[in-house]
DNA sequence: GTGAAAGCGCTAACAC
DNA sequence: GTGTTAGCGCTTTCAC
């Protein structure tokens, strides 16, 4: 387990350890093509590896990005992280992934041992839409490269990418009603979400349009997974509430919704139509009738990549803000 | 962007760096309470951040693991992350993830990355279960702390966490035919995962026990995702291969099976049952009457870790196959 | 073309 | 209790 170091290289050649390491970068100008050759069969033979941590200290700059995703539920995140890998790997960086698990207290966490690692840049997916606000606050006086992607959070002047949640979610409720839904139930996501006010002001704004009355019992907070659109939409059942379709904030609200209305033996799309933005193409695999609006994930890593590069070449740099349109493919439907 | 280090602290201080460290450290015998209570202030005034670089060049260990998982499409793999993570955080790791995307190359790539990060240890699902052996070899070779899981590599004296694939499979498939079903398609994994030998050789010996003859047309090779699920199921469909049960290798096939069978009105699970092995809990989400076993995903990464920080106490010690029985919880089923 | 020396930020002998 | 020194493994002036 002892690594072999230039220094060994530089003892077993009878060379000094400046001239193994201007080989080993291949220094042409500064270094005679013989020792190169010397140089690299030794390091080869003695199965030298650089220490990249040594490198790191001294170039002071980790070559790593780190991301912090608030949960690992679903895909999107990892898709995301995949995406992003995919771009910076070529370029040498490593990703560090840390996990908030939906708590601001560990996502405070992840992104202080970023920063103590002096990582690079930080891609953050926020877990709330205000917790961590002051904290942020001072890393962008700090001018610590950072980007935030799909959960992003308002009043803060740094670079973000989101997809654009408001027609998005204005589109689908239309299409809804366009196939002749009118009592749409919308499964809201939690309040410390940012976008989930953005859906339901789109949600507003279709019914407006419409001309239909905005009924307060048909906006109902329903958590984000399965387990929560389940009981959410057995609330809504058992209260007697009636409804024709449903517009869920997650598409595991609209697994947990789908698995009660098939209990219930309630019929997916004739006597009830569920519709979810997603995150990923996994709800309209559990069922051809419901519709989504998908994430444009790798879009949505590129920007991300992108904004963040720019941070990190110049920190000072002003922020940009980019909101993608969402993937309007009404994957799959059925008419009333 | 200029970080604050011990050496500023010691010079607002009038003190010496090392005093700063020892004091930081909290090293109450060799410190005045007196220092370390300035220090500590002054460290936090000047927003000082100890440089884990630097910390990890001094004391030779990175404090981060690296994982290695082969794709991102399904979550298992981000659950057994975030299972490791909620582990190692608390002492200090970092968790560095890297995605091979199915490629060895990729792989092999990766890995070294993580070699040459000098990172403690490594967690690694392969993607194919001899491409790399003999490159593995080598780092086993040089007790490099590694433990794989998962997709294990056969023919490797190396530690090991898996699933027990063949109970699992024949658990799965017996109880199919338990439920009435003889004729019963599998769709298997590709060659170059190990597991699917296992689960092919559970299947055989189901058959056999139940004196059933082989048919070696019920057996097709189906890849790994929903397309390839899919496609499959159609090309044995369009052969006009009777079956009436599909054993699958993934939840993802299970999915790209039920939709075509649903595409052709195929009624799951009157005509047809459909049974796979799951890597989360997607596969019963999807379709009330699917059947399947669950990876035991926690107690993976739990005995993961476990030999991992085991050999990265002593790597020289002897390797440890640990084989986890399958969570044989039938999550929802129908009789025929 | 090559070597000696300094230093990235930190810790741990070893002095005093 | 505190300071001095050396060194983790590497790169990069600066001499020669």
């Amino acid at each position: 387990m002892k690594y072999v170091t230039i220094k060994d290289i530089a003892n077993a050649l009878g060379i000094s350890k400046s001239t193994v390491s201007r080989a080993l970068s291949s220094d042409t100008r500064n270094v005679s093509e013989r020792t190169i050759r010397r140089v690299v069969e030794m390091a080869q033979k003695m199965r030298y590896k650089k220490n990249e941590m040594a490198v790191n200290l001294r170039s002071r700059r980790a070559k790593t990005i780190g991301i912090v995703v608030p949960e690992a539920v679903t895909t999107f995140y990892l898709q995301f992280t995949t995406a992003v890998q995919r771009i910076l790997q070529p370029q040498g960086y490593r990703i560090i992934l840390a996990i908030s698990d939906e708590d601001f207290l560990t996502e405070r966490l992840n992104f202080e041992s970023f920063d103590n690692y002096r990582v690079d840049g930080i891609l953050i997916s926020s877990c709330h839409h205000r917790a961590n606000l002051e904290f942020y606050k001072e890393y962008v006086r700090r001018c610590t490269p950072m980007v935030f992607f799909d959960r992003t959070v308002a009043d803060l002047e740094c670079s973000s990418v989101r997809s654009d949640d408001y027609h998005s979610a204005f589109f689908l409720v239309e299409h809804l009603i366009y196939q002749g839904y009118r009592r749409i139930l919308h499964l809201a996501g939690p309040d410390y979400i940012r976008n989930t006010s953005e859906r339901l002001r789109a949600y507003r704004d279709v019914l407006k349009k419409h001309g239909i009355d905005y009924c307060p019992e048909l906006v109902v907070s329903a958590g984000i997974d399965e387990v929560d659109g389940a009981e959410a939409m057995n609330r809504v059942l058992d209260a007697g509430i009636r409804c024709d379709a449903v517009f869920c904030f997650t598409e595991l609200q609209a697994l947990g919704a789908k698995k009660v209305l098939q209990e219930r033996a309630i019929h997916i799309p004739s006597e009830m139509a569920i519709a979810c933005m997603s995150g990923t193409k996994l709800a309209t695999l559990v069922h051809p009738a419901i519709t989504a609006v998908e994430q444009p994930v790798e879009q949505m890593a590129k920007e991300a990549v992108r904004l963040l590069l720019s941070k990190i070449e110049n920190p000072t740099a002003p922020s940009e803000t980019v909101v993608l349109p969402a993937n309007m493919v009404i994957r799959s439907s059925t008419e009333k």
